[in-house]
DNA sequence: GATGAATGAGTTTTCATTCAT
DNA sequence: AATGAATGAAAACTCATTCAT
């Protein structure tokens, strides 16, 4: 009998994580496409296909449901950054930049509407909300940072100020993310924009010399 | 006598604007606090000192004194970036960028509470205001585009992808902007900031050869 | 110096009374479009080209205004219905009331705006108007009756309810007052209208024997 | 299990139908209390003891609410006034007619509170609800019109000017409805009352002959 | 007297969240 | 677990009336 208990637990476990992902998807959805404030809960759970209620066994409310899927993306986001590797014997710096910004279009391409959200909706989503982007925001500036003194140290970078620098770099790469995601028509070149912002990015607009 | 009327009608007329200018004020103060969306009408008439009513008299609601204190920032920044002049004689194109990116700047810092709303918050805020952001970052893009394609045209430039590389240039921009009026202290160096995102935009991160 | 004043003041008080008519004019008409209740303080002080502050000078309020136009209406009516000869050698009651149905409706023709409303909008404009058009008709109804007693005690009128007859009778002048203000077009024929009214009113529909 | 669901479901649907019902009743109340005018939602929802909220789960505003009660008793105005049969061995127009006025009250005493709104707030109660009003009674004219002529046609009825008479007819019952929903004692004879109304509108105020 | 800016009580409506079934 | 009816706290907006100039 406890087999079955078992089992049967086992099954309603899977059904219910099946459903909370489904209301997620239907979240992420009309996140996606009203925006945040705009979405009402009546728009989610109407989209999932459930009732009212149902929503708030599964999420603590609009605004609980919506920082899941962030921190969803900014995990994903976070994973496509970690890897560099200042070890000797590893990739060149440039290289590894290389592969970050491919890997981070890479995300948000994957990720479109979730991107088009955090992208666009910057705060104003709730205290909670805005401290996560924040602070993400924060370490992902420090991170770069850190790379570009790296960098400096090991002579491979030129004289810069490196907390601009890391600014820079940040805001072109989320600036291409943004018309990435605005871009109504969908042949926008993921591997050719990465290619172009990180010539951008190490050899500047004037001809070297 | 009519010279007395129109003292007074002048006198009436100052204060008008005096007291449309008090709210557009108060608006703004609150705007920059609490945000858009966390600010209400009854939060801007509060910080006024003014009744309900009286709000009404000036603006026709939240979203009209918003876009009013936008355009005001958009005409502004506009201003800041006019006067690139590619005629003969005229200053290198890279003097004119150093140039705009300091105005622009100066009038992020003048206007901080106002430029903190526009970045932070970028869309979600009435479709009359996120249109107008759009269009403004659109013809900023397309401005901008432009003057690098002229100077790749004068040879100023080396060969890049102008479209990707106005994103960077607007990107880097922006967030550096970002950056500043987010940051709580308040020692955070514009001229300075401006010579190294220009150094960034021009010469990459690489030594140059 | 007195004389002066004297002709001062009275000057003013002719100028007074213009300005109080113009507004009494102003506001007939735009309650006459609008209605009561669509009809704002604003729309009356726009349609007779005064200040706000002004109409109060002249008028206690909404309420009052309108109170006084319905008033000089229901002078009117009444001084239109008064006449009614019980004393031997009057004309017969036959031919009182053909006259009093004809400046009846004369009267609303000269006064259709004002008609319109208190046919259209007989109450919820407020205690003292409802009051005030309550006890209008009641004193009409009565009247009727009384008129209609009288010809029964003469042996004018055959045996009728007349309590009954005198809600008929005002009921179907009320009815054409009714469709005649708000026939749009102009060709509403009132002496043939009140003809026919009245031969309904004293011989009915059926052929008589 | 799944009769169960369904017996709940009809139980919910009969808990619903009846919340709705009562709240109609309690707009029923308020309305031929206050007047439209002066009800407010607010009023309303305190009568029905409800939550703000509930009121628009069920109900688009007060006008919409307003629009079905009307609904209502024009629906039982209209049935109460079909049938008249033109086809020979159909009982005499006369008898029809008396039919007719006896329904109309009825149904006007069985309504009472709401007939006392439309009767008495003609218009002003938003432009559907007035639309609505005209209509019928543009059609409710038209129709007896057309008795009327049918009437002369047979021969039935003296010849007459039908338009004014439809009017007169009308504007009689109408205006016995108004009295009787006006009476604070409840003592009024609606069989009494037909009868003499009938009476009044088929023989008219003078001796035949 | 005239003006029109200022007032604020009053209404409507929305929507995230709760809770009885 | 699931449901969806019920809730009520906000929030926006209107407009008759007052009052300082």
């Amino acid at each position: 009998m406890r087999g079955q208990v078992d089992g049967r637990t086992l099954r309603a476990e899977a059904r219910r994580e099946n459903r909370r992902s489904a209301i997620l998807e239907a979240a992420l959805r009309t996140f996606g496409e009203k925006g945040f404030h705009q979405t009402t809960v009546a728009d989610i759970i109407q989209a999932a296909g459930i009732a009212r209620g149902t929503f708030y066994l599964y999420f603590e409310g609009k605004s609980a449901i919506f920082l899941e899927l962030l921190d969803r993306l900014l995990v994903e986001l976070r994973a496509s950054i970690v890897g560099v590797d200042r070890k000797e014997g590893a990739p060149p710096l440039s290289v590894q930049l290389d592969t970050i910004v491919h890997r981070v279009l890479r995300t948000v391409a994957d990720n479109r509407l979730l991107s088009t959200i955090i992208i666009r909706e910057a705060v104003g989503l709730g205290d909670e909300v805005d401290v996560r982007l924040r602070l993400f925001y924060q370490k992902l500036l420090r991170y770069i940072r850190l790379a570009l003194e790296e960098g400096r140290r090991v002579g491979l970078l030129r004289p810069i100020d490196t907390e601009v620098a890391a600014i820079c770099v940040l805001g072109s790469v989320k600036q291409l993310m943004e018309q990435y995601v605005m871009a109504e028509d969908d042949h926008f070149d993921v591997d050719r924009a990465a290619l172009a912002v990180l010539d951008f990015n190490l050899h500047g607009l004037l001809p070297s010399g």
